[in-house]
DNA sequence: CGCTCCGCGATTGTATACCATAAAAATACA
DNA sequence: TGTATTTTTATGGTATACAATCGCGGAGCG
């Protein structure tokens, strides 16, 4: 019940391998990593709960070897949190920090998109493109679960269509951590209400379609600008979700900060675009 | 052949009463894990080299169950490619990428200097300084090891002080980049003149007390400025070592670039930095 | 009545044996 | 003699058995 057939991190970014899509049967501990990695971003297990080992050796039919492999991989990801000697427990949704991503976004999203303004292939727009539609027609059918996947395909091509490893492995590693955040703002309530659901993210879908649109006619200012927008709309939607009370608890830390000066306006300078690799 | 210090006895079931306050855990695991992440960061193995599981567990004393746990780890990390059915073999460096890497260090060194430069508290300019003295000590002393972990160490305290746990975790990914890369940097050769070595890390050394400074003036603006330099600073220096050909083989990949149009100059604006969190 | 210490149970960490699979080699057939 | 197929073999993936460690609860003592 948790596969797909999308290209989930976990296992090699760059290679995109031979294929065997037919016969879907991954190895015992790819099995339990998508399953768990599902089940904790679709938050199916609550944040903070304990994982047993043995537990979910019954629960997957198979030993505690590739269970244990998988938590190390979720664990690496920051979706457990393997603690020595102590068991492993889904990781708490405090840790990853809602304010923080967003406020991180607003840096990383407009980066990345600018670099795939200028780096972009044809073929990088094209798979831009057929990941966005099939984000549309999730909303249009007011689809959640393809919705956030679909979203989440949708900038990590983005990612791969900045040319820039590090920027683009930093990038999808945001995109994990939101797509947890994200089910926070569709709390199981919003499904009795698909049209509002349909609605909310139609305007998501709306400013996606224009950030495409800058990217393929190389404008890096206005993807800048329009990623930046983008990540507003989305932020002011699921903090507004938090205030309302729903979902689990998201413990603001009291954090002590040595100075609150305004510092609101500072740019930061985005270096060259231009390769120089290529005359080598 | 690769140890520094403690943790090289195999076998010494000897009861240590106490604890060794955080120290390092005997642990079969978390042994081999730091021992091949060491041996990897500082290219005592060389690029794209084979790992065989037998053969590690042959040199750790181990069974093959800790040193398949530890290969996941790497993975995960970046270090080591873990292909299936095919085994493991450390991470080449063209995948990393150092130009990718000083492009991406030329955004996000700033960010997280300006984060720290608002957010840090006392403890953290503490803990910045005490680090930085140490690389200081390094460089007077031209420690090899010592500059190379102390400086991560230096960079890793301001990744705290930006409390931004998004940023925090993104940039000290790129950092372990860097160990590696920053070893291209020195090659045995410079051994032989330790004061060359010295020399040119002074360079570095008079930057980084600047960007503390300007870190515990909360002058954000200066802060990110001085990270340019010093990413620049480094970031030539490295590439010349490169072009003198020295080291191991770094493919530059011939990359299809759509356009390559001069975009140089443009801005991204930096977020608030002012918390909307205390008041909860 | 409370504190401490020891022993027990449960769970994690490690070792080893077994199985599946892919590269390699050898042989048989064209 | 070359190629294709089959067998071999080595390596990685999984299962299970064993050992170490931590938390907890009861008993003994102050």
């Amino acid at each position: 019940m948790t596969q797909t057939t999308s290209d989930m991190p976990g296992k090699a970014p760059r290679r995109q391998p031979a294929e065997k899509p037919a016969r879907a049967r991954p190895k015992g501990s790819q099995r339990v990593y998508d399953a768990l990695r599902y089940d904790i971003i679709s938050l199916t297990i609550a944040p903070g709960s304990i994982l047993e080992e043995t537990a979910l050796c019954r629960q997957y039919k198979v030993s505690r070897t590739p269970v244990r492999e998988a938590l190390i991989r979720l664990s690496s990801e920051g979706l457990v949190d393997l603690e020595p000697n102590r068991g492993a427990s889904v990781a708490t949704l405090q840790f990853i920090d809602v304010v923080d991503h967003y406020e991180a976004m607003e840096i990383f999203q407009p980066v990345t998109c600018h670099f795939a303004a200028v780096r972009s292939s044809p073929a990088d727009i094209k798979t831009i493109k057929a990941t966005l539609a099939k984000f549309c027609t999730a909303v249009e059918r007011s689809d959640h679960e393809g919705i956030i996947r679909f979203n989440y395909d949708f900038h990590s091509a983005i990612a791969t269509a900045s040319h820039n490893g590090c920027i683009e492995r930093g990038y999808r590693q945001m995109l994990v951590d939101k797509l947890r955040i994200a089910q926070h703002g569709l709390p199981s309530v919003t499904r009795h209400r698909a049209t509002a659901l349909a609605d909310r993210f139609a305007g998501t879908m709306r400013i996606s379609v224009r950030l495409v649109d800058a990217i393929e006619q190389g404008d890096a200012s206005a993807a800048e600008e329009i990623a930046r927008e983008l990540n507003e709309y989305v932020r002011a939607q699921v903090v507004s979700r938090f205030s309302v009370g729903l979902g689990h608890q998201v413990q603001l830390p009291t954090a002590q900060r040595r100075t609150d000066g305004e510092t609101r306006g500072q740019v930061v300078k985005l270096p060259a675009r231009t390769r120089q690799r290529s005359g080598a």
